[in-house]
DNA sequence: CTGAAAGCGCTTACAG
DNA sequence: CTGAAAGCGCTTACAG
C-alpha cells in the first residue's frame, strides 16, 4: 500500500464537521502539544513569538479546548455550582445573572443546585454534587451560606467556595462577600427618624439567621442612638413569608395604639402589612408608613409603591463568581457590598 | 527490590482519600472493566448474577462513574442546558426546579444560559455554549423557544432539544411541550361571561409572539362564540411589562365608557391596571374586574388578590428535562400542559 | 523555553 | 455473555 495516502497527511487540516483538537493545532503550528497546552494555560514558559503564532492559529481555526478533556486531566471540571435555599425568585435569578456576568467568555459554566437546608440529608446532597461533578468551586447563597456545617464539609472535601454572608462570620480565609445588612436597616431607620416617626414597629425574619439579627440591630440601634427605645412588644419575629407578614401586621395594627411606621425584614412581609392595612381601611402612607427590604419587583408594583432597601444582588453574584475563577486560590481580602434605601411612596411624616 | 510491595497489590482497595474508579471495581469484582462499563450503561449483555454482584460492590464502595471521563469518551457531556430570554423570575426559577426534579439522581446537571434574543449574536452564543460544553441537550424556554432560527441552528449542530411552545408550531420531531395558552385565556373569558360581563377589554403581550396571539384569540374567540364582539379599540398591544400595563390601562380607563373587566396577558400588566385604577379611585372589583396570566407571586400579594391563569411551569420543566434524558432519541408524542384559572378576589359581576 | 511518554477514567470497535 | 487493545483530548512529571 503506497505511503502517500497515510491518514496523517490527509488530516493536515481539521475537517469541517469535526472540531479541531490540541493535536491539530500542534501539528499545524509545528510545535508539540505540550507547548499548545502551555499557551492554553497561560504558562509564562513560552516564547512570545511562539505564543503569538499559535494563538493566531487557534483563532483562525476556531479552536477551543475541550472542557471535558481538560477536566479529566485536571481532575477538576470547569463548572461553578450555585447552592441556595432561598424562596425569593428574583434574588436567585439576579444572583445567577451576576455570576454569569463574571463567567462569560471564561470557559466556566454555572450549574444550579437549590436545596432544602431543613432536610437532614441536604449536606450529603451537596457533597455528592461537589464531588461527582468535581466542581471548580461553589457559591454559597443566603441562607445556606450561614450554615457552618455546610462550610465545614466543603473545607473537608477541599472544594473552594465563596460565601455571601452578613457581618459576624469568621473571615480567616477571606473567601466571603459581606452584605452589610445592618447598614441597610440603619438607613431605613434614619429615614423614618427624619420624617419624624418615634413610635415604630419591626417585623423581622427568623432570628436564627444572622441576617435577620443584623437588620434588627441596625434598625433598633439607630433609634437607640437618638435615645428612642423600640419596645419588645413592637418587634415581631416572622418567617420572611407573605402569610407571616399578614399575621404579624394583624397583631401590630389591632388596637388603638398603632405604630406610625413599620419596617419589614423583606418585601414579602411588607406586602402582608399592605394587605392588613388595606382591609382595615388604614391608609398607607397617611396613617401608616411602611418600609421593606430587598427592593423586589413587588416593591414598585404595590400601590402605593413601597420604599425598600435594595441589595446589590447582581454585583454580589459577579464578585462571588470572580473570586472562584481567580487563577490563584490564596487568601483574599473580604469583599463588601452595601445596601441602600430606595425611596418610593409608602412613607410620610406621622399624622 | 522484592516484588511483594508492588503498587498493584497495595491498591487492593481504593484509598479513603481517593474515589474508586472503574478499574477498582473491575479488580475487586474479578471482571473486566468493560463488563463494569456495560453495567453502568444498562447494557442487556450482562449475566444477571454478574450484574447484581458488581452493583452490590459499587454501592458498598460508594462508586459513581466520573462524568468527565464518560463525557470525554462519549463525546457528550452529562449537562442539560436551559436557554431562555424571559424577564419573569418566578417562571424561570419554577422551570429550573421542574427540570431539577427530573434530573435528580440521574447523573445529569442543569446549566443555565439566559440570553437576549434581540441581540444579533445570541444564536452564535448558544451555539458556542452547546458545542463547547458538548451538551447532552437543551431546553428551550419561551420566548426563545419560538425562534425558528435558534431551532434550526440546533438541528444543524445535531444537539437534541425540547421546546416549550404554544399551539401552532411544527411538531414533526415531537420534541415539544405544548402550553395550551388558548385554553387558559378561554377559561378567563368564560368566567367573565358567567359573571355577566359583556363590555370587556384586553391588554396583550407583543403579538410577534405566538403565545400572545393564542391568548388573545382564546379570549376573543370565546366571547365571539357567545355572539359578543370585542372591538379593536378594546384590545391594546403592550409588552408584558408593568409600565406598558400602566400605559395601556390609562388609555382604557380614561373616558366615561370604561370596560367592566380587563384581561391581561400577564400579571405584571395586571399590576399596572391596579395602579391606574387605584390612583383614579376606580374600585377593584366593584367598578372593574381584572384577570391576569401567570399566577405569579404578585397575584396573591396584590390587594385585592388577583384572579389569574396558572401555568404548570414546574411540571413543564420536569417533562422537558425528562424528554432530554430518555435513553432513546427517537420521535416522541408531543406533550401537553394545560393552564387553569385560579379564582381570587379581583372579579365580580358588573355594577 | 520545548518535548516524548504516561496517565486522567471512561467507551468504542473488534474479537471470541 | 465477556474481555484486551486503542482511543477520547487534554495535563502531569520528567528530561533536556
Amino acid at each position: 500500500m503506497p505511503a502517500r495516502s497515510s491518514p496523517a497527511s490527509q488530516a493536515a487540516r481539521p475537517t469541517a464537521g469535526k472540531a479541531a483538537t490540541i493535536n491539530d493545532i500542534a501539528r499545524l503550528a509545528g510545535v508539540s502539544k505540550k507547548t499548545v497546552s502551555r499557551i492554553i494555560n497561560n504558562s509564562p514558559l513560552v516564547r512570545k513569538d511562539t505564543r503569538e503564532k499559535v494563538e493566531a492559529l487557534m483563532r483562525e481555526v476556531g479552536y477551543t479546548p475541550d472542557p471535558l478533556a481538560r477536566g479529566l486531566a485536571f481532575r477538576r471540571s470547569f463548572l461553578i455550582g450555585m447552592v441556595y435555599d432561598n424562596p425569593t425568585a428574583q434574588y436567585i435569578v439576579d444572583m445567577q445573572y451576576g455570576a454569569l456576568d463574571a463567567l462569560r467568555e471564561s470557559g466556566f459554566e454555572l450549574v444550579v443546585h437549590p436545596c432544602d437546608t431543613r432536610s437532614p440529608g441536604y449536606i450529603d446532597g451537596v457533597r455528592r454534587f461537589v464531588q461527582q461533578q468535581k466542581l471548580h468551586g461553589v457559591m454559597l447563597i443566603p441562607r445556606a451560606s450561614e450554615d457552618q456545617n455546610l462550610v465545614d464539609m466543603l473545607a473537608e472535601t477541599g472544594c473552594r467556595y465563596t460565601r455571601i454572608v452578613p457581618v459576624g462570620f469568621d473571615d480567616r480565609d477571606g473567601r466571603m462577600i459581606v452584605t452589610h445588612d445592618r447598614d441597610g436597616a440603619a438607613e431605613a431607620a434614619d429615614y423614618l427618624l427624619t420624617l419624624g416617626h418615634r413610635d415604630v414597629a419591626l417585623i423581622t425574619g427568623p432570628l436564627a439567621y444572622r441576617s435577620a439579627i443584623e437588620r434588627t440591630e441596625g434598625f433598633v440601634g439607630t433609634f437607640a442612638k437618638r435615645g428612642i427605645e423600640v419596645p419588645k412588644s413592637r418587634i415581631i419575629e416572622a418567617s420572611y413569608t407573605f402569610e407571616s407578614g399578614v399575621a404579624a401586621a394583624e397583631k401590630l395594627l389591632a388596637g388603638k395604639q398603632r405604630p406610625t411606621a413599620i419596617f419589614c425584614g423583606n418585601d414579602e412581609m411588607a406586602a402582608g402589612v399592605y394587605k392588613v392595612a388595606m382591609r382595615a381601611g388604614i391608609s398607607i402612607p397617611r396613617d401608616l408608613s411602611v418600609i421593606g427590604y430587598d427592593d423586589s419587583p413587588l416593591a414598585a408594583r404595590l400601590w402605593p409603591s413601597l420604599t425598600s432597601v435594595r441589595r446589590q444582588t447582581r454585583d454580589t453574584g459577579r464578585i462571588a463568581a470572580t473570586m472562584l475563577i481567580r487563577p490563584d486560590n490564596g487568601p483574599l481580602p473580604v469583599a463588601s457590598v452595601r445596601p441602600h434605601l430606595i425611596v418610593r411612596d409608602s412613607c410620610q411624616p406621622p399624622a
